[in-house]
DNA sequence: CACAATTATTGTCACACTGTCAATAACCTT
DNA sequence: AAGGTTATTGACAGTGTGACAATAATTGTG
């Protein structure tokens, strides 16, 4: 606690330091989870990748900064996403130019487009994590401990919640969310275990009738599902984390 | 790190914004989950309780500020307790004064005792946590807000890790321990349960001999265990969370 | 010292949950 | 209509869990 009498809140008095957002945005393309990544257009780290992000502005809460972020880097609004906090970053030499403290925060995006690569401002592109998680691309900044961080949560928030859906449309089939689980994971899981599951859970809960997914082209037509309220706890986890197996996709 | 040219930041040109550092220190006292709140010496919220925190110092990592804080009000080093980063709080509105963005930390303290309401500093306590989970007291700021989450954090982490056994000495009886997750949830566990819950984790070990544990009374003298390594995961949940039941202290 | 009281530790048992794997259902293409 | 593919349901053995009983090792008492 600071000094007893009441201080003359003179914010000049204080040492400098600016408070930024920083966002791993997640999205599921190709039957791969990737992340949403940026290139540096100015120094430090000119022409690194890097985690979108940008300053907190005076009056922002820091969850709309985020949401804000969200929206200009992907155009989601934030009911077609989930976000969510992760922590902050403060380590005096993160930033070489002055002090910056980052709030982390990751988001699930169904079906996010890549980036088309045409405009003039920043290159963006949807990159698989495996490329950041087996260090073959370094990340500007702490954005390589940051991702790991958020990578971390996302899939421990798989375990034991519905957020794998958050990756799907709202409506979704059981094949689609199995689909999800095995890209996070990068492994395979069985398919009647998987239903299994999804229907004993109480987070998910068959759509009425169904229009039939769009793009199915082959097999049984599979029933529509979606999430039952916001997002509880399915109970118990969807699918045990396992390392790849058969399938071992690259 | 580039060492290019480096533009311009005058920190003067962004926003005046202070960054505190706020902590949930646990601890278990008279078999009750307590926690450390100070009471405030000046406006605004004067004479409220809060939870006690501070500047985060120019040059000073977040972690640092938290385990120096933590020292500062209970003499526990960083070893002596666990330290974890929960999230941070930057509404707009949270502090009348200026934008302040504080980093929350919670921490599980062994036998913290109760702080000597001696001195002339401002006056401390431990307060069961039952008492601000009732709302029968009112927190300063938002912290009755961050001191719900770390509880949802703590009991959440006591499920699947053996943080648990950081409210313990370093060597402990199974007993000791399962009075803390009884404490944790206010509910009574099954011994026998706990027992071999705890024996077949892969987080804990026998200790080779042992000091009978102090002030042991009556009943056959327990064996003493320790956590084996760091903080890993018990594989399984040590004790599934349950609502009060026959024990239904208050 | 025998016995009661108390706590620690080990065992038992029914039952729920899991993973493996097979069987059936409902589509598509040819 | 046959074959291929995906969805969905079932069967089964093995394992973990909660409830609860039984045994072990002390302290305190008469």
């Amino acid at each position: 606690m600071p000094g007893s009498p009441l201080p003359a809140y003179n914010p000049r008095d204080y040492p400098p330091v600016a408070v930024t957002v920083d966002m791993a945005v997640f999205t599921i393309h190709d039957d791969t989870l990737r992340v949403l990544l940026v290139e540096r257009g100015e120094e430090p780290f000119k022409g690194a990748w890097a985690l979108p992000g940008g300053f907190v502005r005076p009056d922002e809460d820091l969850n709309a900064a985020a949401a804000r972020e969200l929206r200009e880097e992907t155009g989601v609004t934030e009911e077609d996403a989930y976000l969510e906090q992760l922590r902050s970053y403060g380590s005096p030499q993160r930033d070489p130019r002055m002090r910056v403290i980052t709030v982390a925060y990751w988001a699930a995006c169904p079906n996010l487009a890549p980036p088309t690569g045409g405009g003039d401002a920043a290159r963006a592109d949807l990159v698989p994590v495996s490329k950041v998680e087996d260090l073959s691309i370094d990340l500007a900044f702490d954005h390589t401990e940051i991702l790991g961080d958020a990578l971390e949560r996302l899939r421990s928030k798989m375990e034991y919640t519905a957020v794998g859906a958050r990756f799907c449309r709202p409506r979704f089939t059981i094949s689609e969310l199995r689909r999800v689980y095995e890209a996070a994971w990068n492994t395979t899981l069985d398919p009647g275990n998987f239903q299994r599951n999804v229907r004993r859970s109480s987070s998910f809960k068959k759509a009425r009738s169904g229009d039939p997914p769009r793009g199915h082209r082959v097999g049984r037509p599979a029933s529509l599902w979606s999430i039952r309220g916001e997002l509880s706890s399915p109970g118990r986890p969807l699918a045990t984390r396992r390392g790849p197996r058969a399938k071992n996709r690259g």
